[in-house]
DNA sequence: CTGAAAGCGCTTACAG
DNA sequence: CTGAAAGCGCTTACAG
């Protein structure tokens, strides 16, 4: 195998001359001798030793992605985007990405310094061991879609508040005066909570009830959607925290006869690819998966570029993305 | 920090006695010592640097997972589902995916050598560079979908040829006389190659012709449908390669005023979650892309754990998947 | 401009 | 059952 004692040899140099033609550490070389070692690490298909490097030396070029251990964690179309919009970003950068799939907070720590990474990205919700994990790892963290309370904790989210309301004024602009949301706003899923708090808020303000009955956790039954959608106060227009939650709803929806939407309403949230191809195409509140994942990246260089970087909560605007699912009640 | 040193030092061990007792030696160590060691661990944290273990063993415990570098590898969900289920199947060994977005074969060689994989398994199209990959790197490699004609290639891939059968017959036996195909059936893919000839061969032993207009490589237009779906012998059912491209087409079929499966059915291929999903419910050629991962996987470890183990061709059984997107027309 | 030495944290291989 | 030595392939830090 190559190595640069291989190379120092050939060309009857010291391999400190070698690594510094290889790592373009300029003008310390003289020409002659870094075209000629240029050569051989060109013939040889010479390729450094990372694990060598990282003992070595203060970095390791590693990226660690940590998403929360499931089935199949890319099986969710937000988390699979933002895995692989990350990880391309993380090989841009002449980094190595690592995706960690993990069960409890032991676990980071222990995948965080077993390849010693220089930082870490998380994916979904790791509030309640935020603390535990800044502590043990003192290497550039960020967080994506938290609602920790900590603070100094650098975080990169939504504003899943304001899409709630956004969807709230919609649906009441639209006519809908009996509304439902279809989502778990448990203190577990704060994301989801906010965007109830969000879309609650706006119905407070416009007069219009939200009962208990109507916060459904789950996606409801045929025979609950009979009930909802029937008697004297039918509910017209749902209101799913997630793409994949409103295109499922619009499922059962159908198969208890309802047509969407001219019997019954539905939006999401998320905006993903699948939303503009169902149909009828989901009327939803649009984020910037992209734009998430490179701002998260991007933050977590510079902090491994600048450790005295202060933190940063980000917050990223959402929109409406109006397109077939809602109807117009006329007044 | 603490390492081996720093335990063996507290212990008044040797470093070796440390390293047999991470590494669980069986008894070569005495319990007392044993215990005592144990509990320095646990209570410091320790967890073993991979690099050194990289550097100075014959293992890195790294597996790479391989994927055509894209804008976003991930968006297409059968490889966000792939690359989801190996990584874990990897972890779950022991072991640590590295995912790698590559750009052509002298990327895969720098990659793989870079941290010394000790195996890598491969998603999608690299048939023509197949040669050069494994000349250049040794170790034990898993092709995933591949129609090289290469020999001592392990690939595992799937009955292509007979999910374009299974589609033609059901076709058939569903009235269908004339049909279209959508993919593009090039060499640079042999996978929808395989889909299309499986699928013209039943339609020719029935007698049932399949005109090259009917060989659309994109999805028609809205003008190029109604010509299709016009005229005296109107296409009445459409073979997609793979279910994206079948719900997008049911998009634009619809967009042209047509009705699925009234006026005209779709037929897809992989069987998606969003297959089942989407309106109407699409009736696709299932395949198991869980099983599918978990034989590549495993594969691949039975190629790291007995490197004298054969070069294998896995290929997948599919089946019909019967859903509401395919209308039996009356004779 | 270039190099010899030491060291990163482990494991391998051998000695006792 | 345990340990001292050497080495994996680099970089850091220093000397000239």
């Amino acid at each position: 195998m190559t190595t640069l004692k291989t190379i120092a040899e050939e060309a009857g140099v010291s391999v400190m001359t070698v690594s510094r033609v290889v790592n373009d550490i300029p003008s310390r070389v003289s020409d002659a001798k870094r075209r000629q070692i240029k050569d051989i690490i060109e013939r040889t298909g010479y390729v450094p030793n990372s694990s060598a490097r990282s003992l070595s030396s203060r970095f390791s070029k590693l990226i660690a992605i940590i998403l929360p251990y499931s089935y199949n964690a890319l099986d969710y179309p937000h988390n699979a985007q933002m895995v692989g919009y990350i990880s391309r970003f993380i090989q841009d950068m002449d980094y190595t990405p690592l995706v960690y799939q993990v069960k409890d907070y032991y676990e980071v720590t222990k995948r965080l310094r077993s390849w010693k990474v220089d930082g870490a990205i998380f994916l979904g919700m790791f509030d309640s061991d935020m603390k535990n994990i800044k502590e043990d790892n003192r290497i550039p963290l960020v967080f994506t879609d938290s609602y920790s309370t900590m603070r100094q904790v650098t975080n990169v989210g939504l504003d899943d508040y304001k899409g709630g309301e956004l969807a709230a004024e919609y649906l009441l602009n639209m006519g809908h005066r009996n509304v439902a949301f279809v989502g778990e706003a448990s203190h577990e899923s704060p994301v989801v909570r906010a965007r109830l708090q969000g879309f609650a808020s706006v119905l407070r303000d416009a007069g219009v009830k939200l009962p208990v009955d109507n916060l459904l956790p789950d996606i409801p039954s045929q025979s609950e959607i009979r009930t909802l959608c029937g008697g004297d106060e039918p509910v017209t227009a749902f209101f799913a925290h997630a793409d994949i939650t409103a295109i499922q709803l619009m499922k059962e929806l159908r198969a208890a006869d309802l047509d969407i939407p001219k019997d019954c309403s539905v939006m999401g949230f998320d905006n993903l690819q699948i939303s503009e191809l169902c149909y009828p195409a989901l009327t939803t509140i649009g984020q910037n998966i992209e734009k998430k994942a490179s701002i998260a990246t991007n933050t977590l260089f510079q902090h491994i570029t600048n450790p005295e970087n202060p933190a940063q909560n980000v917050v990223l605007d959402v929109h409406l993305v109006e397109r077939e699912s809602v109807r117009r009640i006329p007044v």
